[in-house]
DNA sequence: CATACGTCCTGCCAGC
DNA sequence: TGCTGGCAGGACGTAT
């Protein structure tokens, strides 16, 4: 569930709180969600000082004082939830804790994910190197040019919300802030990449940036499960505009805002304005080779 | 190579 | 009130 957005708001909150820590202990409560040998886990972390988190994508990194990564994917439902003075009481726990770093100075940071779609997983300076490099670019940097959003685009078949889901192309995205960026741009989800023309891209790539941007300042969007470590709530909700509104009206032009599903999942849009695709013609050029 | 689809897992909610 | 089917913010592996 967790988007760029999220991930950023939590990056930042345990920026606050967790810098510094030495992390005293580890519990596996759920091995599934760690991709390292649970054992292995514990023990390669225990007495790791945390130097620094960052984002990438929609994960958390934790930057650790032997210069190993700690990398943490939400998956739909995971929280990272941090309690900066002693334990929370046992009424207080996250229901479905899967893993728990106690810290010296004692405080707790509990990782729950109750689908346990998520993964924490702990990499060499290398390792973590591969896995960056596999990723898209980062969509809020200042490399992230118009340029950059066409190179991507213009050699695709794939539907443009398909396309903006692919981590590999794009870092960060998900599928409410493809469907909300594609309202923006007036586009339909279902269009197809390559065939956008060069105000299309343009309108894209502003409102790529721009509904990032908005839903960082709002600490993200909860439509039902994410939190930050706090335990609060995002604030985006009701800034969307698409997703999960079917059936309502769109706050632009009135039209009832339809859903429809491929590449197995949701798309949102207003039909008025996001026209589908003109009919075109479908141009095919034989090929030399069979 | 690129794209499409099923799968992992639990909980919630609408509809009957 | 209780049950059932559908659906969920992600991403990996496999098929085509």
């Amino acid at each position: 569930m967790p988007e760029l957005p999220e991930a950023e708001t939590i990056a930042r909150a345990l920026r606050e709180g967790a810098i510094g820590r030495t992390i005293a202990r580890v519990r596996v409560i759920r091995p599934d969600v760690v991709a390292n040998p649970a054992r292995l886990f514990q023990r390669r972390l225990v007495g790791r000082r945390i130097l620094d988190l960052q984002r990438r994508a929609k994960s958390i990194v934790f930057h650790l004082d032997d210069g190993s990564l700690l990398a943490v994917s939400l998956g739909m439902t995971g929280r990272l939830l941090m309690y900066r003075v002693g334990r929370p009481r046992r009424a207080d726990m996250p229901p479905h804790a899967a893993v728990i770093l106690e810290t010296d100075p004692p405080g707790m940071i509990v990782y729950d994910d109750v689908r346990r779609f998520g993964r924490l997983e702990l990499l060499d300076a290398a390792g973590w190197a591969a896995r960056s490099a596999a990723l898209g670019p980062e969509p809020l940097e200042d490399s992230f040019t118009l340029d950059v959003l066409g190179a991507i685009l213009a050699p695709s078949r794939a539907p443009i919300r398909s396309l903006l889901l692919d981590q590999r192309k794009i870092a960060g995205v998900g599928n409410i802030y493809a469907n909300e960026a594609l309202f923006g741009a007036r586009i339909h989800p279902a269009r197809l990449a390559g065939t956008l023309q060069p105000a299309e891209v343009r309108r894209l790539h502003k409102t790529i940036r721009s509904v990032l941007a908005r839903a960082i300042e709002a600490r993200g969007t909860t439509i039902r499960d994410y939190r930050d470590p706090n335990g609060d709530s995002g604030g985006f909700a009701p800034r969307l505009v698409v997703y999960d509104r079917a059936g309502s009206r769109c706050r632009r032009c009135g039209t009832v805002i339809e859903r429809t599903v491929f590449g197995g999942r949701s798309a949102f849009f207003c039909p008025s304005c996001q026209p589908a695709a003109r009919v075109r013609v479908i141009r095919r050029r034989r090929n030399a080779r069979t």
